[in-house]
DNA sequence: CTGTTCTCTTTCCATAATGGAAAGTCAGAT
DNA sequence: ATCTGACTTTCCATTATGGAAAGAGAACAG
C-alpha cells in the first residue's frame, strides 16, 4: 500500500484546527475574542489567518464595532469543508464508530 | 470560557497520528511497514517511536523472524485511548455529528 | 489639520520540531 | 572474529511557531 491518506497541513496545526472548530460553531467572531481563545498573541493569530484565508478557510470582515473598526472572522464553506474533512479522515484512519 | 481544550501533543503531529492510527487497525506492526506505510525514513520513524514509547502510546517487542531480529510496533491501550480522545475531542469541538 | 489611540500587520528574532544522511549499536549469521 | 541486517543516535539543514516591536490605517480629540 502507498502512504496514509496526508491530512491537510494548513488546517491541521492545532492552533488552526483549534481556531476552524470554534469558528465552525458561530456565524463569525471578533479578531480579539479568537486570540484570547486561542490565548495567542495579536501578531500570532494574524498570520495564522493569513494562511488560512490564503488556502479560502477564513474570511476577513473589517467592519467598525463601537466606533474604531474590528475584524469579524468567518469560516468559509471551504473551511468548514476541510474541518469536516479532517474529521472524518481521523475517524475513517482510526476505524473509530463513535 | 477560558482557551479551548489543547490536543495531546505528542499524538497531534501527522506522522505519529497516521501511525497511531494505523496501529490502532491492526494488532502489531513490523518496524519496516510502518516505516513505509508513513514513508519516512529509519531515523525519523525511530525517533517518533521513542516519543510515543516515552508517553506510553506504543510498546516495542524485538523478536526475531527470518533469522533476524525484528522490532514490532504495539500500540498499547494507553494510545488507543489517546488516539480516540483525538477523535473525540475533534468531534465536539467541531460540533459535528456524523 | 495634527497628534493620539486602537486594531490589526509585518518584520525581526529566538526556539522547537521535523526530516534525512551518516555514523553507531547490537544480535545473529558466517 | 567478522560481517550483515535492523534499528538508534548524532549531526545538520529546513521549516514552523511564537512573541516583541515597529508599521499602517482609521477614527477621534483638540
Amino acid at each position: 500500500m502507498t502512504a496514509v491518506p496526508q491530512f491537510d497541513p494548513v488546517i491541521h496545526p492545532p492552533a488552526r484546527l483549534q481556531l476552524a472548530a470554534a469558528l465552525s460553531e458561530v456565524n463569525d467572531m471578533e479578531f480579539g475574542r479568537a486570540r484570547d481563545l486561542l490565548g495567542v498573541s495579536d501578531s500570532v493569530l494574524s498570520k495564522h489567518l493569513a494562511q488560512m484565508q490564503e488556502a479560502g478557510y477564513v474570511r476577513l470582515r473589517k467592519a467598525p464595532l463601537g466606533g474604531r473598526q474590528r475584524t469579524w472572522l468567518v469560516l468559509t464553506t471551504q473551511g468548514r469543508a476541510a474541518l469536516k474533512a479532517h474529521v472524518r479522515a481521523l475517524q475513517d484512519l482510526a476505524g473509530i464508530v463513535g
